[in-house]
DNA sequence: TCCTTGGCATATCGATCGTTATGTTTCCCT
DNA sequence: AGGGAAACATAACGATCGATATGCCAAGGA
């Protein structure tokens, strides 16, 4: 046998890679040529760990929300309180650094190419799937059973998908645009744990 | 002078047949040759009309924002009351048959196209910077002036943003997950609209 | 009537695309 | 030590891209 090469940290690179380029110049920037420059190889090593293509966007993808997940389940781990809890996550989730931010572009570049591609909309829904089972067990632990329980995590996915859309589309993080977002956010977010204290299901 | 042409028209024509493109089959297949498909001519007539691809991907944004824009205006007609008129208003920005949809599957396009197009971003913050104006109108003929008016709109446009996201990303109107989703959008905005009768800004 | 010009269609250029085939290097194993 | 395969790099193919240049053709005005 040659040299030994662990193909999923390899994959995990080149992922990175690609979606570092998707973040910064978009999904039409991703050609295989542009992505093994970003990448720092050649087309021949992407397509040696991928079928094409399409498999590497929806690989891409993958990795991506593979990401985001495992920072989500850490910010969950942070807070004292069902609440901080809650709340750590929930700031996790929007786009509030660059890091954050990119993923965020990336969210962006990939529902844009989503129409269309079934696979990709399909890893979105899974995706989607998890995030609301986060949140709902969260908000459980925080405020129990309770009637509303699903239109609860509805409102609060709602406001973190509508205010990161928007953060991320404005013209920067440290623009006063974003700023003003970013606090309507926190002021709404905050809102909605409080009537969760409060009201009864 | 030879036959004349109604250049805005044409202009019209060729926007909408671009957008239809977009939005049933993705921003990556908006290229000028199948746009000329599209519009059922050829690219001589686009180049003729348009600078460039990048100039008829902003003129085809503008296109759209104006088309919703107007029909917006309409749906503020047709209520009876400020309450009603500002549920028209809402439940008409959200992907609730396939006309919207559309739109929908627009603005993710040119969401995720966004990325280091400058003219897009501008273009978009100028609808956002609109769409606001008008929701505010709204919102205050309904609740008079109140401190909280500005949170009270970014609560409404971050809803509706997030829940027409994730509709247009799921599996068709029709799927249990799309009606879910617009009931619990619905259920949500009521309460908003209750919050801003009852309670004191 | 014919000449002009606006409104396109057509053709072509170089660049870039995804894909595939074929080298080439490296290094483990015997 | 040397054969052999994994891990790429390189190269070439046909298709398609945006841009541009040019050709054509119908319709008014003189």
């Amino acid at each position: 046998m040659p040299r030994l090469v662990d193909h999923d940290a390899r994959k995990g690179e080149l992922l990175d890679a690609s979606l570092a380029l998707v973040a910064s110049e978009g999904i039409e920037a991703a050609s295989l040529r542009r992505l093994a420059r970003a990448a720092d190889c050649t087309t021949g090593a992407i397509t040696y760990y991928f079928e094409g293509r399409d498999a590497l966007l929806v690989a891409m993808l993958r990795r991506a929300h593979q990401t985001t997940g495992a920072r989500m389940l850490r910010a969950a781990g942070r807070g004292a309180s069902p609440r901080d809890r809650l709340w750590a996550v929930l700031m996790e989730a929007l786009p509030l650094d660059p890091e954050r931010l990119a993923e965020w572009r990336v969210w962006l570049a990939f529902w844009g190419a989503a129409a269309g591609n079934p696979e990709l909309i399909e890893e979105n829904l899974a995706r989607y799937a998890e995030w609301r089972a986060l949140l709902q067990s969260l908000v459980q632990d925080m405020a129990g059973d309770r009637a509303d329980l699903s239109l609860r995590v509805d409102a609060l996915i709602g406001l973190v998908d509508g205010f990161g859309l928007q953060i991320a589309l404005s013209k920067g993080l440290h623009s006063e645009g974003a700023a003003a977002l970013r606090q309507s956010a926190e002021r709404l977010l905050k809102a909605q744990l409080d009537e969760l204290v409060n009201a009864e299901g």
